[in-house]
RNA sequence: GUCUCCUUCGUCUAGGGGUCUAGGACACCGCCCUUUCACGGCGGCAACACGGGUUCAAAUCCCGUAGGAGAUGCCA
């Protein structure tokens, strides 16, 4: 039997990266066994679903390279289908209509909780050959009274609850749509699904949609619950934590592969690997191996990938990731001097953000100087600046060995450390004493450039 | 409240009765490299939630306890 998984993400809100985690976990092990990965855009909650979402969703799919198979399956249009599965199981005897107002459920609900008991639903309407009324009634499983159900997850191991603990749950809503609880049932059972790999806050769910499995006469795909991803806090991770859709990650400036293998690791392992590539990822990916405990979210480590992704990076390929961070459009002499300089500033960022603050030194002169760097303005480090400016005007190649060479022996004749003429050449060249070799920068920048942008900092007023 | 699940360094994890004086990674600390800061290299700190069993032997199996999480919708 070959294998066919989903996601189904509802686009009523961002894609959390936790479901993020769950795709990657389904497109794996689709992969790993040859299988099919689909998609499947859960959009009947009319009122929250946008568009945008859904687009939203794909876009982040295709970023994070999780190729899914065939066309992705828009569950609103599906709807006649679940009613008329919910309709077949009313004739049947294993569903039937109830008129129980929300209003009154709300009450008896309240009442229960006030005594101190846990409430389901009494099942008042279920041997009443209640008539359907429009607008009114909704259509509720006869869900098994006694006896237990067996899931034999392949995350969580065998879980069993009794069925005493389950209600007759909504199938069809009063106003004739279908409930998730159906619709999710019936499209996995009409797409194929072999193995539903989802957030472990379905779980529970797994017992009612196997009642609804049952009662329509279908087989069973066997589950596997993953562990939710939690904050830092221990909770839930949610907006609350900071960042927590994948387009909070994007625009944080991680890179897909880092991400990737960060959300791989989290609950994964194989061995003691570390970094691992979408090759391997998928060779060795089993879904039996996830962990059963739940994992806190990581920047950190996040971002210790995300650096080490950065630097095993070409340069054209980054400098391509680095464009939408900034907001001008590069001439091709800046271009040119970010792919020079680029190996310099790559090893010094964690993220894309990072690398773009930093790569603004071969777009223009700095606008602002920090404070710090009024002390080079000192008149001794003037001369220093000025000595430095004649070396680079005499040079006739501004290799940066050269002028480091250079440059420790003009330390030398005046007595001072190579680390005061290059604080102070960074200063000038940067606005800030943080940076890639100065002579570097210097052999990139050029003569010209180079030296205006002394000059204009030795004519500064701090 | 009820049901279900979870618990190894701060974090992600390896481990599945003896090879565990518990391994790796991130973070942290120190040293080296060094024009700053990173990178890199080397080293260090640091954990089996607790209590009972079972066993010659328990991080590993069983039972409790505690803590945490999720579910308990005419949301998905």
């Amino acid at each position: 039997m070959s294998v066919i998984v989903r996601f189904a993400p509802s686009p009523t809100g961002v894609l959390h990266i936790g479901s993020v985690r769950t795709a990657l976990f389904n497109w794996l092990y689709a992969r790993h066994c040859s299988g099919k990965f689909l998609l499947r855009i859960e959009d009947t909650d009319k009122l929250r679903s946008t568009e945008e979402n859904a687009k939203a969703i794909l876009r982040i799919l295709k970023w994070l390279q999780l190729d899914w198979d065939g066309e992705p399956v828009i569950q609103s249009t599906r709807i006649e289908r679940h009613k008329e599965v919910a309709n077949k199981l009313v004739e049947q005897g294993k569903a039937y209509f109830c008129n129980c107002s929300p209003e009154e459920l709300a009450l008896k609900k309240e009442a229960a909780i006030k005594e101190g008991k846990s409430y389901k639903y009494d099942g008042k309407c279920r041997n009443n050959t209640t008539h359907y009324i429009e607008g009114k009634s909704v259509i509720r499983l006869k869900t098994d009274e006694s006896g237990e159900t067996v899931l034999d997850d392949l995350v969580q191991g065998r879980v069993v609850t009794e069925n005493s603990q389950l209600d007759d749950l909504v199938l069809l809503r009063s106003d004739g749509t279908p409930t998730f609880m159906l619709s999710v049932v019936v499209d996995d059972h009409d797409m194929g699904v072999t193995h539903v790999i989802r957030g472990d806050d379905h779980l529970t769910n797994t017992f009612r949609h196997i009642q609804i499995y049952r009662s329509c006469g279908w087989d069973v795909p066997r589950f596997g619950h993953i562990p939710l991803i939690y904050g830092p806090d221990g909770t839930k991770l949610s907006k609350r934590h900071g960042a927590a859709s994948a387009q909070d990650y994007i625009d944080l400036g991680y890179l897909q592969e880092a991400i990737f293998n960060y959300l791989l690791r989290l609950g994964w392992s194989h061995g003691d690997d570390e970094i691992i590539s979408r090759e391997d990822a998928v060779k060795w990916f089993d879904i039996c191996d996830v962990g059963k405990s739940p994992a806190r979210f990581d920047m950190v480590k996040l971002q210790n990938l995300n650096a080490h992704y950065m630097k095993a990076r070409n340069n054209e390929s980054l400098l391509a990731s680095i464009k939408p961070f900034l907001n001008t459009e590069l001439s091709e002499m800046q271009t040119n001097r970010i792919l020079l300089g680029l190996d310099g500033l790559k090893s010094r960022a964690k993220t894309l953000v990072d690398l773009v603050k930093s790569a603004l030194i071969y777009v223009e002169a700095p606008e602002a100087y920090d404070e710090v760097c009024a002390k080079y303005l000192m008149p001794e480090n003037v001369e220093l600046l000025k000595d430095m400016i004649k070396i680079i005007q005499s040079e006739e190649s501004i290799q940066q060995d050269i002028l480091l060479e250079r440059a420790k022996a003009l330390a030398n004749s005046r007595d001072v450390k190579l680390v005061e003429i290059a604080q102070a050449l960074r200063s000038a060249l940067c606005g800030y004493l943080v940076s890639p070799s100065v002579f570097e920068i210097i052999e990139i920048l050029g003569k010209d450039e180079s030296i205006q942008r002394i000059r204009r900092f030795i004519d500064l007023d701090m």
